[in-house]
RNA sequence: UCCGCGUUAGCUCAAUGGUAGAGCAUGCGGCUGUUAACCGCAGGGCUGUAGGUUCGAGUCCUACACGCGGAGCCA
């Protein structure tokens, strides 16, 4: 047990003499009282200290310590109203570890691009903090999730051979004497060959996108979940990706109170996330675009400002599925009573956060799945084990994505991913 | 790749074509209950780069660089 007391802990020692360790938020003095706001990454404690009930040497070092000096702090925990979080310490001493040169990040307002040179400092700050720790909740639910209904964690590759779906750009690497291969953009093709091999799988990790994306909704490494379940059909996926989203909101809204507070999210739109989702087909969406009055031709894919119109019109994640085949994977299956649309669905946030989740029933045909990989013109030698799922044992099969950083940034109310993640990558950006 | 906007003090921003300014941060001083504390004083500038127009350019024009936002693509 380490000596000291971590802020978020003090309610169970008022009264007690504790030691508290951290770094200097922000500092005020009124003559012959200073206050100290310090953070330990658990919280913040308004910190006292009176002339008098210190050294000579600690009431003077208490004014000169800069922003973001580390200190060791001893005294009495009170309650405190006025005080953030609702205790304070009245010390009896403050002890320097390290102090602070010049902190770049000042209590006033500063631009995204000053902000994101200094991430490495930035994720100090109180909201950057609760962001981070809702990331971490949403990632625990996730597991909790997937884990408590017999998902085995299946984790895929990173280096691959070839595109998973053939469609975006990929970081390419040099891989000793066999050539090119590529980041993964998706789990999901091996996560295909668990699911024949464990029956419930979920894969969960980063993945690469070397698409020249410039936009808020968009980083180039980024963390996505992809469950593949055996003999799920596409109405099995959707009751899934349900289930899923409701618990994972539910659990931020119940667990990060304190944080959802401190970004100021109204959680009203996130109350209602609760099943059933309203579900559309694609040719539905299309109907309700051009009865608001939007130009649109059936047969493309929507873009981000067409996903927003389509989900005003519900009050809750909406799922849009069968898609015209022509704008999706190759490896998803055609619907039996319309081969023009493929089993796909897509779940769009609401509040203009856009697509969530992307996921399909699978081609499990071995014919099919050959012509469709012909149609695309992809190599179909480095697909042979892919296509062997269809030779021994195929069955109906089905999974979705979600990204988790869109995710974060929808619960937590952001206005671009890059808030979403520690260390953002992005177009033009790959540091710190 | 395309379209739009921007670049002035460490940071956030002002400044009719006519002497370069404020707040925060920093330093010094004041204040026994502050809440992005407050009050006083001080230091701090090649106005993104290179050209051009003009008696005179932070301001107008051209090019370039960098950044931000959006489109396409997608999670």
């Amino acid at each position: 047990m380490a000596n000291f007391v971590e802020i978020k802990r003090l309610s169970e020692h008022v009264g007690e003499e504790v030691t508290v360790k951290g770094w200097i938020y922000n500092k005020r003095s009124s003559g012959k009282i200073k206050f100290l706001i310090l953070r330990d990454g658990t919280g913040y404690l308004q910190c006292i200290v009176f002339k008098g009930n210190v050294s000579e040497e600690v009431f003077e070092l208490s004014g000169n310590l800069a922003q973001e000096s580390s200190v060791s702090v001893k005294g009495k925990v009170k309650a405190e109203p006025r005080a953030v979080g609702g205790y304070e310490l009245d010390c009896t001493d403050v002890e320097l570890i390290h102090q602070s040169q010049e902190y770049p990040i000042t209590p006033k307002e500063h631009g995204i691009e000053f902000l994101i040179d200094h991430r490495h400092l930035w994720i100090r700050s109180k909201k950057q903090v609760a962001i981070l720790k809702i990331r971490h909740r949403i990632i625990k639910a996730i597991r909790d999730f997937f884990d408590d209904r017999g998902f085995t964690l299946f984790d895929p590759p990173i280096i691959t051979p070839n595109a998973v779906e053939g469609t975006s750009t990929l970081f390419e690497t040099e891989y000793f004497d066999l050539g090119k291969a590529y980041l993964t953009q998706s789990g999901q093709l091996y996560a295909e060959a668990g699911a024949l091999a464990l029956g419930k799988v979920y894969t969960f990790g980063p993945t690469f996108r070397a698409e020249k994306s410039k936009t808020r909704r968009h980083l180039t490494e980024f963390w996505m979940v992809e469950p593949e379940v055996a003999f799920y059909d596409l109405n099995d996926d959707m009751d899934l990706a349900e289930e899923f989203i409701e618990y994972v909101v539910q659990t931020v809204l119940k667990d990060m109170k304190v944080e959802l507070e401190i970004l100021e999210r109204d959680t009203t739109s996130l109350e209602k996330v609760i099943r059933p989702f309203p579900r559309v087909s694609y040719t539905d969406a299309v109907e309700i675009l051009k009865k608001k009055g939007h130009e649109f031709e059936w047969g493309n894919d929507f873009g981000g400002a067409d996903e927003t119109i389509v989900s005003e019109e519900f009050d809750r994640p909406v799922l849009i599925h069968r898609y015209p085949a022509e704008v999706k994977a190759f490896y998803m299956k055609r619907d039996p009573e319309d081969s023009s649309l493929a089993l796909a669905v897509d779940m769009i946030a609401p509040e203009g956060y856009g697509e969530i989740i992307g996921g399909s029933q699978r081609e499990d045909d071995l014919d099919e799945l050959l012509k469709r990989i012909k149609e695309h013109n992809l190599p179909q030698e480095f697909f042979e084990w892919y296509l062997d799922l269809r030779r021994y044992g195929s069955v109906p099969h089905s999974g979705f994505g979600l990204g988790l950083e869109r995710t974060v940034s929808w619960i937590c109310g952001l206005d671009h991913l890059r808030e979403a993640i520690p260390f953002p990558r992005m177009i033009y950006r790959n540091t710190p």
